[in-house]
DNA sequence: CGTGTTTGACCAGCGC
DNA sequence: GCGCTGGTCAAACACG
């Protein structure tokens, strides 16, 4: 097998087949205050955002990306017996959205699924901890193994996610960008490529990764 | 004191 | 129509 990866979470699937649309409500908060006095909706409707998902080997759960993620929620999924760890990106404008999870195949494989696009520039340490490390070198927490990064797999019933990540390799065959001597590559979904959106994508990884790793 | 993590509960969507 | 699963929230707790 390529992809140790083999998530065929359903709730995965609708949430893939709704990213490109850009609108859908997610399953978790309805805007109908259904919760007694619980749930407190924050909008009319849950915009699904772009997202992207990359397989990294590492032994380490949360990867370092730049970013300052707070941890909103933890659950055991289906078919893995690692649970999925949400993240939230932890500037309050930021809507950004990050899952961790182990491969069920390969628990030494970390998937990570970003969601939405950081409308902030790097790390927003709210106190004051500052990212000067150079992003190659987060990068290279990103994978930290020469392994790097492969594109997610999501064997998933409707594929649609698959044909996202799919669409990934296809945009960005280079298996290895020259820059990064630890043969790191991150694999980045562009929903429109041929779209003025497609900014938005690289706007969200840009701040992930060097646009040049990018155009390498 | 502020921030982040943990944990339980709830709800919506989907599959059968 | 029912059951299952994923996703999110919020309170409590822990840590720096």
């Amino acid at each position: 097998m390529s992809n140790p990866l083999v998530s065929s979470s359903s709730s995965e699937d609708r949430v893939e087949s709704s990213t490109v649309s850009g609108d859908a409500v997610s399953g978790g908060k309805p805007p109908s205050s259904d919760r007694v006095g619980k749930v407190k909706k924050k909008g009319p409707k849950r915009i699904r955002q772009p997202r992207f998902a990359f397989m990294t080997k590492s032994e380490i759960d949360h990867l370092e990306d730049g970013y300052r993620w707070r941890k909103y929620g933890q659950k055991a999924v289906k078919n893995s017996p690692f649970p999925r760890s949400y993240f939230r990106c932890t500037n309050s404008k930021c809507t950004v959205k990050k899952r961790v999870e182990r491969s069920s195949e390969d628990p030494t494989t970390v998937i990570t699924t970003y969601e939405g696009q950081h409308c902030h520039h790097s790390i927003g340490f709210p106190r004051g901890l500052v990212a000067h490390h150079d992003q190659g070198a987060y990068a290279r927490q990103l994978a930290p193994t020469p392994l790097a990064l492969n594109p997610v797999n999501y064997s998933s019933s409707r594929t649609q996610f698959y044909g996202q990540v799919r669409a990934i390799g296809s945009l960005q065959p280079q298996p290895q960008a020259p820059s990064n001597e630890s043969g790191v590559h991150l694999s980045h979904k562009m929903a429109q490529p041929s779209s003025p959106d497609s900014h938005k994508d690289q706007g969200l990884l840009g701040d992930i990764v060097p646009p040049r790793m990018r155009n390498q």
